[in-house]
DNA sequence: TCTGGGGTCCTCTGCCCT
DNA sequence: TCTGAGGGCAGAGGACCC
């Protein structure tokens, strides 16, 4: 890997809020919040005046009301942040066709075989930073760099900042030119390093580490005995700078699963049952629009004490349809006892294949015309939407309900849920 | 006051086969 | 024929990311 790489880490500024403030101008300037409603939601994205209470991400939604009761709590919309990501993402690949989006908010892109074109990093981060307030009216932080690592650390450092008197622009590109990247990650705190959550941050502590330069500063047999052989050299390797993860435009899905927590606990297998039917059911639709197949089914349950356990299978032949995935899914759930009380349920498939290596399984031995009939379940759904037709497997005393991917994203909302 | 959803990757363990 | 080592794979759990 080259060493004269220039990668840019994109990273837009509070998304999900500020792409809401363009819907409702009105409520500029106040604290903000997207995520969950209900009592067990999670906050998505706060504006800079709500972060002024200390309401961050992944803080509960309960939490952040107590922090910020003047708060304006909307529920987010997945499927618009999507149209509006996918606009960003084009305007990023009019300047390099390596984009590797990360999330909705944000990627890396290599612009290496651009600056002929565009100019320098800098002069490329400032032009996209440009070009996407102009044209969504949003704006984003740039870090310019030789490795992807340094590279997001540096558009973290451009990023805004909250303040009791409101948000603190930052520099919206931030450089940090080949040769400096020492200087700039020793000073960091450890958690800072891509991989070092709060356990691996526990581990760190007990070997007396507290920046980046205390890590690189270890040797590489001390990380290892704590961290494991692969995150310990990995750890050794980044707080040192090196970096040689390509920008990767084509990721491969490994996994698509839904999961969703209950706003109450059930404790009834029935229920269960019905649940995974509805998750299965949504799997298996989006497993057919990508044109893939899978091997493996997992079901996952969180207890009320939030004690968690996933059991999986591996089939001889993958699937694709709905009441072959229910089927597994439900026999897996079928061995575990939900009377404790069961807050979240999740199925997810993996071990996906191209669609086209299909094969004909035993799940389709005396059901010959599943396949044809998952071809118009999907006609149905493209046409009149995704809550037209489900499976009568996830019919309940609601009616049907239709699991559709960002549906819940933050957790359940208050008060009841609408039939289909 | 409890702690989301959708992912990826790694480790450990047990089993099977050579 | 028995036994142990080692590889491959599956299952489960944990940590981490946004």
């Amino acid at each position: 890997m080259s060493d004269d790489r220039t990668i840019l880490h994109v990273d837009m500024d509070a998304f999900f809020v500020s792409v809401e403030l363009l819907r409702r101008p009105e409520l500029r300037g106040r604290p903000v919040v997207v995520g969950g409603t209900g009592m067990r939601g999670v906050v998505a994205a706060a504006s800079y005046e709500a972060r002024a209470y200390g309401v961050f991400s992944a803080m509960p939604s309960t939490q952040a009301r107590r922090l910020c009761p003047q708060a304006v709590f909307l529920p987010g919309d997945h499927d618009h942040y999507g149209e509006v990501s996918g606009r960003v993402m084009d305007i990023f690949r009019a300047y390099t066709p390596l984009v590797e989006p990360l999330s909705l908010d944000e990627a890396f892109l290599d612009v290496t075989g651009a600056r002929r074109l565009f100019g320098e990093g800098a002069e490329i981060g400032r032009a996209i930073r440009s070009e996407v307030e102009g044209r969504e009216g949003l704006t984003c932080s740039v870090g310019v760099a030789a490795t992807k690592l340094v590279a997001k650390l540096a558009s973290e450092a451009a990023k805004p900042r909250a303040s009791p008197t409101g948000p603190l622009p930052g520099a919206g590109v931030r450089v940090v030119a080949p040769g400096d990247e020492q200087g700039f990650l020793r000073p960091l705190p450890a958690r800072a390093l891509w991989g070092v959550g709060p356990a691996t941050l526990g581990k760190l502590e007990r070997l007396g580490v507290r920046t980046v330069g205390d890590i690189a500063d270890l040797p590489e047999a001390a990380l290892v005995g704590a961290l494991g052989t692969a995150n310990g050299r990995q750890l050794g390797l980044l707080a040192r700078g090196v970096d040689p993860r390509p920008v990767e435009p084509d990721q491969k899905l490994k996994s698509i699963g839904h999961e969703e927590t209950f706003a109450h606990d059930h404790h009834e297998p029935d229920t269960l049952a019905r649940e995974a039917a509805r998750m299965a059911d949504a799997v298996a639709w989006r497993l057919r629009r990508q044109g893939l197949v899978a091997r493996t089914v997992t079901v996952k349950v969180r207890f009320g004490d939030f004690r968690t356990v996933t059991r999986s299978t591996t089939l001889a032949a993958p699937i694709d349809e709905g009441p072959a995935v229910t089927r597994h899914a439900q026999a897996l759930l079928a061995g575990l006892d939900p009377s404790p009380g069961v807050r979240l349920l999740g199925v997810t498939v993996s071990g996906l294949l191209e669609g086209a290596g299909r094969q004909l399984s035993f799940d389709d031995a005396g059901a010959p015309s599943w396949h044809e009939a998952s071809g118009a379940i999907d006609a149905i759904r493209e046409r009149y939407g995704t809550g037209a037709i489900g499976p009568a497997a996830a019919v309940g005393r609601d009616g049907l309900r239709v699991k559709r991917r960002g549906d819940g994203q933050w957790g359940p909302d208050d008060g009841p849920v609408q039939p289909g």
